[in-house]
DNA sequence: TCTTAATTTGACCACCCGGTCAATTTACAT
DNA sequence: ATGTAAATTGACCGGGTGGTCAAATTAAGA
């Protein structure tokens, strides 16, 4: 058992939520341990004897915002089987809307390591993610095909691709009108997001 | 007249390659104004001299490379008028693939903007890309409209941000794909892109 | 209560940053 | 050749970084 798992439970929310706000609110090579030190109310040798390096801090917030995520997309995903293609894809979108209206900051680094470039094993990590979009979209897509609602001769990693693609820049963009005050419209913009690709991919 | 504009021109070329390959390789924040100035074999206080801050540096080397991108987009649209709205995409979308392959440090510089963070303009520059990204899709769009080969009823501003996440994503990944090996295959991929929008704006 | 072990602290380290500026070198007109 | 103005240099500044560690504090068992 390392030292941060003995903590009172307390303790450790302050460091979880210090460490969320700081890699939300800068890229990984400017978050700077001084400031979660302070946010969270204990010492900088504390922190360093919780989490050997600013990386394995990183990680650690990674892999929290990874199962949050892992949760929704099961979730939805199992409520929707044997549903038409469209309303699954309805679906999945606006719970991708609704991970963002939860856990903004949670999204905030996600779509920092996704769209920007440093963190130490950030390679690593995008791979592990298109495994998981190309598996999970991958399904979505081949259950459309089987219901004769997508076209058979469809190129799966191409779909794939364009659905992560406008997915994932949808989100952001839903994400960054949460703080601009400018909200999109929720349903206008999953049901156009479907519709085309309902008929993209016939 | 500034100080840089009257260095000799083989002096300008060393600095301004020294500068796009710092901000190619590295965001703004960890961008060095030293390793720019190592690699360029001048002294300090020489670039503070022609630039008077980082930030006005880095504006120098961005409009390089929009003027260089305008260049491609405006050719293409120019060289592409009246045709099919199909056939017009595909060209565009390869005339894309082409400045990649030409520029690829300056492509990089691209992404880094709009998928990164910091940069002292980013609000302003990401606005002015986006407006631009507006009229020129959005032009495309509605010449497809007026010739019905697309739907009239499409929401056009949706439409552009749909292409754009695409286009945008898929020139990200050939860029990637240049370096890294597994090379894309150029035309199978620009044309399922323009099936997937002539039929899902259909 | 005394001892010992675990935890916490913050001053400190080496390093790098963007930016400055007095001093030196270079270029040029007379 | 001389004087002057422009260009170039790099040591230096204040500040921030991730990370360390001897010393102080706290907790626990006898």
């Amino acid at each position: 058992m390392n030292p941060f798992e003995r903590l009172p439970i307390e303790k450790q929310a302050r460091i979880v939520n210090a460490s969320i706000s700081e890699f939300a609110e800068k890229d990984y090579e400017t978050a700077s341990m001084n400031v979660v030190v302070n946010h969270a109310g204990i010492s900088k040798g504390s922190l360093f004897n919780y989490f050997k390096t600013k990386s394995t801090l990183y990680d650690y917030v990674y892999a929290l915002a990874l199962g949050e995520v892992k949760a929704y997309l099961k979730d939805v995903r199992d409520s929707t089987i044997g549903l038409p293609f469209n309303e699954r894809l309805t679906q999945i979108i606006d719970s991708g809307v609704q991970f963002i209206v939860d856990h903004p900051r949670l999204a905030k680094i996600y779509f920092r390591l996704v769209y920007s470039s440093d963190s130490p094993n950030r390679k690593k990590i995008i791979t592990e993610l298109q495994l998981l979009s190309n598996n999970y979209l991958g399904e979505i897509i081949q259950d459309g095909i089987n219901h004769k609602e997508l076209n058979s001769t469809l190129n799966k990693a191409q779909a794939v691709f364009y659905l992560d693609a406008v997915l994932n820049r949808f989100l952001k963009e839903y994400h960054d009108s949460l703080s601009n005050g400018k909200l999109l419209d929720r349903n206008d913009w999953v049901n156009s997001i479907t519709e085309l690709f309902t008929k993209g991919f016939k």
